[in-house]
RNA sequence: GGGCCGGUGGUCUAGCGGCUAUGACGCCACCCUUACGAGGUGGAAGUCACAGGUUCGAAUCCUGUCCGGCCCACCA
């Protein structure tokens, strides 16, 4: 049979790429009889080229898409892309040069960088071995997307749960746009801690808060001291000034406050971080707006108008310095909330109070954690993530963000009253007309909201797209498995939940698995700053993709971080090497005709069992690094190093049918085993070695059945293994050849009738001319004992 | 500060109540066997983080300590 010498993953893998794709074998089947299994796959987001992370991830919904169709499920795996968001406007920004205002010309460039994108992700995939069914593609971006999109927002509007209203908002004067909470996270920075004196109306006394930000001493209005913090006892209830300003503002006992930090009294300004929010509604304080959307200050600054929040800082600081009122100053490391969401901005946060789209998540906090404990959660303790981020949740979801390349907030209203008239999807309200002239209720003009919508509007649908809810067909929803990393649990799977219960009432997936993030071979994430950053197509092109998928299943436990390894890469090469060399010898002596099974048979039969049963519960639990390694050990420890050491003699010498049977028999089980880890490489052998017993594709081929392991033969097997490394060990130690010659031994074992059945195969695989029963002490081991005669 | 996860030869890793603790990489010695030197055989290397406890029996279960990692949290 020809079978080349040497495997070549490249031709290989673009034959193959193409055979798969003719003839379609990976297209869902919506009239099949087998149970479906959808899987909620990812839209990644279209920005920039694929790293490692993408790679796992994708290669788990491949593995996982390809085992389960095994198993006999029609398996839909989709494949959709997340366009929208801020990164792409940065790089239209950058790239093309064209301002946002220039809103037509704008967008188009954003698809077209959108589009490059798209490719260059989907030709990493195909490269990859994905099998999505292409025919089911979507992108966030088109018509129909947002327009569906659109609709689950007007259905909440009209619940009650979306509304318009004004809140301080998360506000990134760098990026300029609103942020939700789960964008925001704080970072520790140094920063001045300033002591203020503020002195006290009607009296010759001052009080000295302690605070990081006085630029914000314009919008200072309330000063609050511990109720029993006996320093300002007398102060509860009097009035200070506010220097440069001379207004006066109230101390009062809040019990949040920390005597211990700072001199034990706090300003109040609106705002300077969520506590000032927190407060300024508890004690219905007013509120004074300094700060622009640009991030300087406005008129109710007074001389500091116009001024960035950081030369305001120095400013105010040098005034009241020269007033005398600067106590000291002292530095600090502190925690500052910043833009963490994206790692090339984490710009300080600001509060600015406006008028934003939210959707009232707090209110479902109950029902999502109901619906968390729902779905099974892989590994189970991230469910206590979502929860955590749940219950810790105190802001609703603001959804606007003052951007352009995103889904149209779908609602008109109106200039004076404020009164809400949703569009009809698609409508894009910045440019299309209202659907009434002016407001039923006022009769003034009706204006289009220009805001969009926060990207995970759109990517936390998912479920009801890939499913087909959104074209009213609902038999396959919910999904069956959403697979996602860590990071994003208080956000996409935390906004799908959500967002598919409001729809639908019920959860979006039965299952969730959680990956880990691929870490720079150093143990820090990739960074390109530190040099640790792998490519994939690197080891692509060298290896080929079997190899690459290998490398990262090795590395991915469920949820777990881990540091790239190319020792682990190198391991999956050599593997992929290795299979092929196996297949290459079994090729030349295997044989598809029954025979009856000899010993050494029926023991390699009974490990294999075993590995099947083995590498079956690791795949049903999503610990594909467990599986493969089961799988690689028996084939190159077990199969291979003995099985086939043991039946070289009866291959070449007689053609023995049992071995040529035995040998097709594993080696068809293990090109199915690995078919979902290695679709290449098991393909070629399968169409090489196996096609005409089977289905056209190894993909299309059943899982194996495991059956039952024969503790006897594994025993017998057992035996034989022992003495076979017990005389290897002698001539190793005599540095002899492993093929001497050796005229006799005598082995003292347990059982004599096992000795017997193995006989042959003893003075077969080791050369010896006799082997007898009987008491020695040369060579021990497991409680065999033998004696030698060379 | 709260929560979660983990700590097994030099490095990575399996085991998660019961045979002498799995395997890989690396290291040492050897072999040259007609699938594979991207081989093969043999070997050295571990008080399974530490201390208690439960048990006939603990790497495995419980408690505490130490050390890492991650997530969350308003100390201005």
């Amino acid at each position: 049979m020809d079978f080349p010498k040497r495997y070549d993953p490249k031709e290989v893998e673009e034959r193959l790429i193409k055979f798969w794709e003719e003839n379609s074998f990976f297209r869902f089947d919506p009239v099949s009889e087998k149970p479906a299994f959808v899987i909620d796959t990812p839209p990644p987001f279209t920005s920039g080229v694929p790293h490692m992370g993408h790679v796992l991830w994708w290669t788990w919904n491949d593995l996982i898409a390809r085992y389960k169709r095994m198993r006999g499920f029609n398996v839909l795996l989709p494949q959709g892309w997340d366009c929208h968001g801020l990164p792409t406007e940065l790089k239209v920004e950058k790239h093309y040069g064209i301002d946002k205002s220039r809103k037509e010309e704008f967008l188009k460039a954003c698809r077209e960088w959108t589009e490059k994108c798209i490719e260059r992700m989907k030709s990493r995939m195909v490269r990859l071995g994905y099998s999505a069914d292409w025919s089911r593609e979507y992108s966030t971006d088109t018509e129909e997307y947002m327009a569906f999109v659109q609709k689950t927002l007007i259905n909440l509007f009209k619940k009650g749960i979306l509304k318009r209203t004004e809140h301080p908002v998360f506000w990134c004067t760098k990026c300029g746009t609103s942020l939700a909470k789960a964008e925001v996270g704080y970072v520790e920075r140094e920063g001045t801690l300033y002591y203020l004196r503020f002195p006290i109306s009607g009296s010759e006394k001052h009080i000295t808060i302690a605070t990081t930000r006085p630029e914000l001493l314009p919008a200072c209005v309330a000063i609050f001291v511990h109720p029993d913090d006996e320093r300002y006892a007398d102060l509860i209830g009097k009035k200070a000034i506010v220097p440069i300003f001379n207004r006066e503002v109230e101390i009062i006992a809040n019990p949040d406050v920390d005597p211990g930090f700072g001199t034990g009294a706090v300003y109040l300004c609106t705002y300077g971080d969520e506590s000032d929010i927190k407060w300024q509604k508890r004690y219905s304080l007013p509120c004074v707006r300094i700060l622009n959307e640009d991030g300087t200050l406005n008129g109710n600054a007074g001389p500091f108008a116009g001024l960035s929040v950081e030369d305001a800082r120095i400013k105010v600081v040098e005034e009241l310095g020269a007033m005398g009122l600067v106590e000291r100053e002292e530095r600090l490391t502190h925690r500052v909330l910043c833009h963490t969401e994206r790692q090339n901005c984490m710009n300080p946060i600001e509060f600015i109070p406006k008028k934003q789209w939210c959707i009232e998540a707090k209110r479902f906090a109950d029902d999502v954690i109901r619906l968390a404990g729902e779905i099974k959660w892989n590994p189970e303790h991230m469910k206590t993530r979502l929860v955590n981020w749940v219950r810790s949740m105190d802001w609703d979801w603001i959804i606007s963000r003052q951007r352009v390349y995103g889904t149209p907030i779908p609602f008109f209203y109106c200039e004076k009253c404020e009164f809400v008239v949703p569009g009809e999807p698609f409508v894009d309200p910045s440019r299309d007309k209202p659907p009434v002239e002016t407001c039923p209720e006022c009769g003034s003009r009706i204006i289009g909201e220009t805001d969009v919508c926060d990207g995970w509007v759109d990517s936390s649908i998912t479920p009801l797209v890939v499913s087909g809810y959104w074209k009213g067909e609902n038999g396959l929803y919910p999904t069956s498995l959403r697979q996602q990393g860590h990071d994003i649990i208080r956000t996409w799977a935390y906004y799908t939940i959500l967002r598919c219960y409001l729809e639908t009432g019920t959860v979006p997936w039965r299952e969730i698995l959680i990956n880990g993030m691929i870490l720079g071979p150093d143990g820090r994430e990739m960074h390109k700053s530190l040099g640790n950053v792998v490519e994939p197509d690197e080891i692509l092109e060298k290896h080929g993709a079997d190899t690459v998928r290998v490398g990262l299943i090795l590395l991915g436990v469920l949820g777990k971080d881990a540091g790239f390894s190319w020792k682990d890469t190198e391991f999956a090469f050599k593997f992929v090497t290795k299979l092929w060399n196996v297949s290459r010898f079994a090729s030349a002596h295997m044989s598809n005709i029954p025979a009856p099974e000899k010993p050494v048979d029926r023991w390699i039969l009974s490990r294999l069992a075993r590995t099947v049963k083995d590498v079956t519960k690791a795949m049903e639990e999503y610990q594909f690094n467990v599986a493969f390694t089961k799988i690689h050990d028996f084939v190159w420890h077990e199969f291979a190093d003995n099985y086939i050491e043991f039946v070289k003699y009866r291959l070449y010498d007689r053609e023995d049918p049992s071995a040529r049977y035995t040998l097709y028999r594993c080696l068809f089980t293990i090109i199915r085993l690995l078919a979902p880890f290695m679709p290449f490489v098991t393909e070629e052998i399968y169409q090489r070695l196996f096609r005409s017993d089977g289905p056209p594709s190894v993909h299309l081929c059943s899982w194996p059945e495991s059956g039952e392991p024969d503790g006897k033969a594994e025993k017998t097997g057992e035996l034989l293994k022992t003495i076979v490394s017990l005389l290897r060990s002698y001539k190793s130690s005599r540095k002899m050849p492993l093929n001497a010659k050796l005229s006799s031994i005598t082995v003292e074992c347990e059982d004599r009738n096992a000795l017997f059945e193995i006989e042959e195969d003893i003075r077969g695989i080791m050369k010896v001319e006799k082997v007898k029963f009987g008491e020695a002490s040369e060579l021990e081991a497991d409680g065999i004992r033998i004696d030698v005669r060379p």
